[in-house]
DNA sequence: GCCTCACATACGCTTATGCAAATATATGAT
DNA sequence: ATCATATATTTGCATAAGCGTATGTGAGGC
């Protein structure tokens, strides 16, 4: 019960890559642990559907949740099997040559700095 | 009208490699060209359905097929888009140590090279 | 206890995917 | 032209995936 599922499925991984919305999600968690608000804010799009994606995510074994309070934190798990830690490295390299990547996790940098100096109106829960 | 499609959608890639058939197939074409009849003698399964499978491939823009009088042969065309590219190398490596795929491979070297010395009864095809 | 916040899940719907079986198309042989 | 071979596409159906809306759940604050 870890945070890994079966381990030789490659389609099963590809398919949980086979969404932009996932992708721009496992770009933002690259190297780093994300809250789920980040996600909402930085993508703009619902949170129940950012929920079902992280949730799709998490059922693939490639990331792992933790709760911190009210607030859970969202970040990749590196797949024991070594082609498929492989491949995800491959991919998260990748996808840091496309724009919408970068801006992404430029948002996140942002909105993370934000959080840390305690500016915005809104910082309303410095959970670092 | 090239062999390549659209050239950033990461997504529709991996959607194309989200199924078993289809990662089979792709790695019997690794550094070859295959003709569909060894396809559908190595995997055991039906005409139609490998077609159908190559067609997907070949929208995705993955593969393209040659005509060689009555028989059609694949294969594997290097994505334009470098990121594309790189996955795609990184997953046909990552493919050969699975034990399916290295069988699959093993029984293809078999056919051809049965088919080159014109030993089997139902060599009727010498197509190379 | 109750309320709110942050998040997760269920529901109803639409669209995409996969399969088997049947049919269509293209090529070469006669 | 006809036929057989090799491959492609269509049809009908079952299942899965994605979306928005609504509702459920866990943690704190009061």
């Amino acid at each position: 019960m870890g945070c890994c599922s079966e381990s030789k499925d490659m389609a099963g991984l590809f398919a949980a890559l086979a969404d932009t919305t996932r992708l721009r999600l496992l770009n933002l968690m690259a190297g780093r642990e994300v809250c789920v608000c980040h996600f909402v804010e930085i993508l703009g799009q619902s949170q129940p559907k950012i929920s079902r994606h992280l949730a799709y995510l998490r059922n693939a074994g490639i990331v792992s949740a933790r709760r911190e309070g009210k607030w859970m934190h969202y970040s990749i798990c590196t797949p024991a099997d070594a082609s498929r830690a492989s491949i995800l490295t491959s991919v998260l390299h990748s996808l840091s040559s496309d724009e919408q990547m970068r801006a992404d996790r430029a948002k996140l940098e942002r909105a993370c700095t934000v959080q840390l100096l305690g500016i915005s109106e809104d910082a309303h829960h410095i959970h670092a």
